[in-house]
RNA sequence: GCUCCCUUCGUCUAGAGGCCCAGGACAUUGCCCUCUCAAGGCAAGUACACGAGUUCGAAUCUCGUAGGGAGCGCCA
């Protein structure tokens, strides 16, 4: 199975529409899909489903781009750069469409429809109730030509609808689920026009796979028992069949596939919630995907490392722990200078050094912030026990030692192990409390360096 | 309702009949290191949904059952 996914270079794609912004589990299967196409040395071509023109906004255009983009997700064609296939957004892409809907009905292979949304609605209710799968009757299949003329004179809107043939077995082998099979019986004669001309999802998806030259397609699992109506138009056109994969659905802590109950599941949110971009990926990379790799992937190194053979079937439950230690690693790769900026408060540079190791995204940096020049928030209730078991006299003793040291800690635990006998974790422990607020943190020896003096004294005293 | 898909530790996964009384990673807990945290090292616990069958032998094959998901849209 495994030499299938070697050999030549394969074109895949990312296709969506701009309704919305850029969903982690789209993000996903785009990921992947450039993935494939680096691998192989393919091409990787972006293309914007937006015939829906009421949902359809170019804002989310922008908005899609601008994720991937920061995901570092780079396409070869698309509709800002262009290609052999442009262009790339289907609402220009009507005159094709067209040429081939015309092809279909001269074939006798689509037929116009005029039932109004309401017959539609009437008639998927009363199938329900009867305990019968909801699918198109045929009301308008074999209309005869007077009757067309007739309802196209009373000025009826039709949509075209693709006249699925009875009794077809349509067969293909999903990359990651292996052999299907469906029986075109099952399936209903399905809109591939719409009453306003554009055409739909089943239609121009695709055919414009197929014509601009898509060997494999890599998308959620929702689509698969959509395969075959695809399938069964690519072949009535006489059109070349891309390779399917359907990958098992992201999906968030209930089980259901994600989305925005599920708190943050979009790219933008994590992108400004400060994720870096390195992390996300190694995030998404084994997620539904078996890397052969547990450590840590620089991006440029995840193509040799992708596997289409090891692509998950059973859906993956999306899981920000794991995405934390991924943010941590790509933490620990930035130089002082990346995190100084992406910490983004020009904070000095021996700060940055300083709690760097204490900071995985950048509001962790605050607190920080406020050791070194600001108030501390009230203690917790450890950092009290800590407190209150050093004693008054331990901080009057500290605060004393601290007017002869100054900002030498190495002096003033000196100072204070003599005076009070104290060692270790006992003598240092109620310092840092005092001094940060926190029992965690950076190096007090520094961190002592960077506040003022008379915060540091201040601080002692209160305790004292 | 009909059709299709899925089911291994808490989570991501390895596993394509014996190498598996199931391996790794994240998380958790403990220990080491250390002023603390992080990092690092070591260790621990926890999983083949269930039931039949095929086989000398099944996480792996077959059939059922249960649970979850998807599609059946003039949404993609």
């Amino acid at each position: 199975m495994s030499a299938l996914f070697d050999s030549s270079p394969v074109t895949t794609r990312f296709a969506p529409s701009p309704t919305g912004s850029l969903h982690l589990g789209n993000a996903r299967t785009a990921f992947f899909s450039l993935l494939w196409a680096r691998r192989s040395g393919g091409r990787f071509i972006l293309r914007i489903e937006d015939t829906d023109v009421e949902r359809s906004q170019l804002r989310f255009r922008d908005e899609l781009m601008a994720d991937l983009r920061w995901l570092g997700l780079d396409w070869d064609e698309g509709p800002d750069i262009g290609g052999p296939s442009a262009p790339y957004s289907q609402a220009e892409r009507g005159e094709f469409y067209a040429t081939l809907f015309a092809r279909l009905e001269a074939d006798g292979r689509a037929y116009p429809c005029y039932c109004t949304a309401e017959d539609l609605e009437l008639s998927r209710k009363l199938q329900r109730m009867a305990g019968k799968p909801p699918r198109y009757a045929g009301t308008c299949r074999y209309l005869t030509d007077e009757q067309r003329a007739e309802r196209e004179a009373r000025g009826l809107k039709s949509s075209l609808r693709f006249a699925v043939p009875s009794d077809q077995i349509i067969e293909f082998v999903d990359v990651v689920h292996g052999p299907q099979r469906f029986v075109s019986s099952d399936i209903g004669d399905f809109i591939i026009r719409r009453d306003s001309g554009t055409s739909s999802f089943f239609f121009c998806n695709a055919v414009d796979d197929s014509v601009m030259g898509v060997t494999q397609v890599l998308r959620g699992d929702d689509h698969l028992t959509n395969t075959p109506r695809q399938l069964m138009v690519l072949d009535a056109l006489g059109m070349r069949r891309p390779g399917y994969g359907h990958v098992g659905l992201l999906v968030g802590e209930d089980g259901a596939p994600l989305s925005k109950r599920h708190g943050s599941t979009s790219a933008l949110e994590f992108r400004e919630r400060g994720f870096l971009p390195a992390a996300v990926l190694n995030h998404l990379f084994r997620l539904g995907h078996a890397s052969d790799v547990d450590g840590w992937l620089s991006p440029a190194d995840m193509p040799a490392h992708f596997r289409p053979g090891h692509l998950g079937r059973a859906p993956a439950r999306f899981d920000e722990s794991q995405l934390m230690h991924w943010q941590k690693a790509a933490v620990e790769r930035m130089s002082a200078g990346q995190i100084g900026s992406w910490l983004g408060c020009g904070d000095p540079a021996d700060f940055v050094e300083l709690v760097r190791h204490n900071v995985v995204l950048p509001a962790d940096a605050v607190a920080w912030r406020a050791v070194v020049r600001g108030d501390l928030p009230p203690l917790g209730e450890s950092e009290q026990r800590i407190v209150a078991s050093a004693g008054r006299e331990f901080f009057a003793a500290a605060a004393a030692a601290f007017d002869q040291s100054g900002q030498d800690l190495n002096l003033l635990t000196a100072l204070l192990k003599e005076r009070t006998g104290r060692k270790g974790a006992d003598l240092f422990m109620p310092l840092r409390v005092a001094l940060t607020g926190q029992a965690h943190g950076p190096e007090l020896k520094i961190l002592l360096k960077l506040m003022s003096p008379e915060t540091a004294r201040r601080r002692l005293k209160s305790h004292a």
